[in-house]
DNA sequence: GTAAATCTTGACGCAACGTCAATGTCAAGA
DNA sequence: TCTTGACATTGACGTTGCGTCAAGATTTAC
């Protein structure tokens, strides 16, 4: 049985134009052509025409299709690399969502998106102006000195540490029911002054030392500095740190 | 403080040919033109810029990130709009995974891709008694049915036993020495299924079923739906479950 | 002073068709 | 038989977001 374009295109849930271009591309060509110029397809090409419909559908180029589908052989290898790039393409995605959520929270929460990630990943000279005009010049320069001072390795370690306890910060900052005075928030400050207080060389280490007007300083920068900030889901974790902090403080001796 | 293109391309991370489309489609017009015909760009359309690269950096298209950044109103709006799109993706992106990983594994069991099965969801009036032999589409579509099946309290009660089950896989995702390839992970991967095919009315639980092919949709959705993948410490978890779990099904019967 | 880097505009290329345009062909009803 | 309307043809331009020459002007570096 013979079908004319059209039928084919209705039968397979695609267009005309399609198969025309598949024809022009060489990638399926109709089984016989009239006198007229018109393209007609038999069964055979109507099955080729599945097996390009199912691999496009799996996302593959039509050039890579045509490949796929001339050399019969290892459809599955084919498969597997492009599986792989259906998994980054798909992380992407995550990662884009979240990022958009993420944005969609900070406008609602805060009006404006300035300060997280618009500048990320920009010279730091424009940074710096950034947080000097946001929150004055000592602040920035009081947290510079003692960042410059930890040195590469020990920022890329702060850094790490940093963002375990993040995770669960931010977790406990989006949870509407979780406030920074609550025993979950102050269990988090608790896990974080103790963890702040095994790092040596900083006067919350120091037993004689101001361990408390340190933390309420720490937490004050965690607000000021964007870098901080970042780690805890942006100003709005950032303050809800810094709250609970200081809540907890009180408790200490 | 004004900069050349070039300097504000690699400041920004993108391209001098990038900047001259954006002045081309006015989207990103520099500050100034020289008497040369260069084009510098001031702090003013270096913040225009971010926005215009955070934008598209969350998927939108030129012109809309043009409408966007001119109306400055109503960016969460935008935003929640593109969200549901980029969810749609990711569905239909989940989908297509767990059809390409079928079709890996029908290839790798059954040797050629039958073509039985690609008319299937085709013309139905011609391969009608064969349209039992389903492949991958169902799967998902039967695990998506299946979860909507369960009500709200249901799936409450299931993401409360997943937590549990999560805080395991959170620990050993972020254990850096932890690969999804390894004993833990494995052992994880087990008790996951363990628990996964106690469950009565899943797929996994019925004796004839496909739980391997059941297992792996259900870790892909765990990736693509962030319902799940909240459970376990965001995509990166879910990833490494998907991960953990494919190569255990590999020891599946 | 010269070479290397950087700038300009202009134009083609890419993927996979959509969408006219201008024209030819076929089946069916008055 | 004539007309009408559905369907066919080739050809060419439009789409998205730039990449990639090309040819020439200009700036920067040594």
């Amino acid at each position: 049985m013979e079908r004319s374009i059209q039928q084919v295109a209705r039968l397979a849930g695609t267009t005309s134009r399609t198969l025309r271009h598949y024809d022009d591309i060489g990638l399926l060509p109709p089984s016989r052509i009239g006198h007229n110029g018109y393209r007609y397809y038999n069964e055979a090409a109507l099955i080729r025409l599945q097996r390009v419909l199912l691999l496009r559908e799996l996302g593959l180029g039509l050039p890579q299709i045509h490949q796929v589908i001339e050399a019969e052989a290892d459809e599955a290898a084919a498969l597997g690399t492009h599986l792989a790039l259906l998994r980054a393409e798909q992380d992407r995605l995550a990662r884009r969502i979240a990022a958009v959520q993420h944005t969609i929270d900070s406008l609602k929460g805060r009006g404006t998106l300035m300060a997280k990630n618009m500048f990320d990943g920009f010279d730091h000279t424009v940074h710096r102006d950034e947080v000097e005009q946001r929150w004055g010049k000592e602040a920035y320069a009081r947290s510079d000195a003692w960042w410059r001072g930890l040195g590469k390795d020990g920022q890329e370690d702060w850094k790490l540490r940093l963002k375990e306890l993040g995770n669960d910060w931010i977790a406990a900052a989006r949870d509407a029911g979780i406030t920074p005075d609550s025993p979950q928030a102050q269990d988090l400050a608790r896990r974080h002054v103790q963890w702040l207080t095994g790092i040596p060389g900083t006067p919350a280490a120091d037993p004689g030392g101001d361990t408390k007007g340190y933390v309420l300083g720490l937490a004050e920068m965690y607000v000021a500095d964007e870098r901080f900030a970042a780690n805890y889901g942006g100003i709005e974790g950032a303050t809800f740190v810094r709250d609970a902090l200081a809540i907890y403080s009180k408790t200490m001796p």
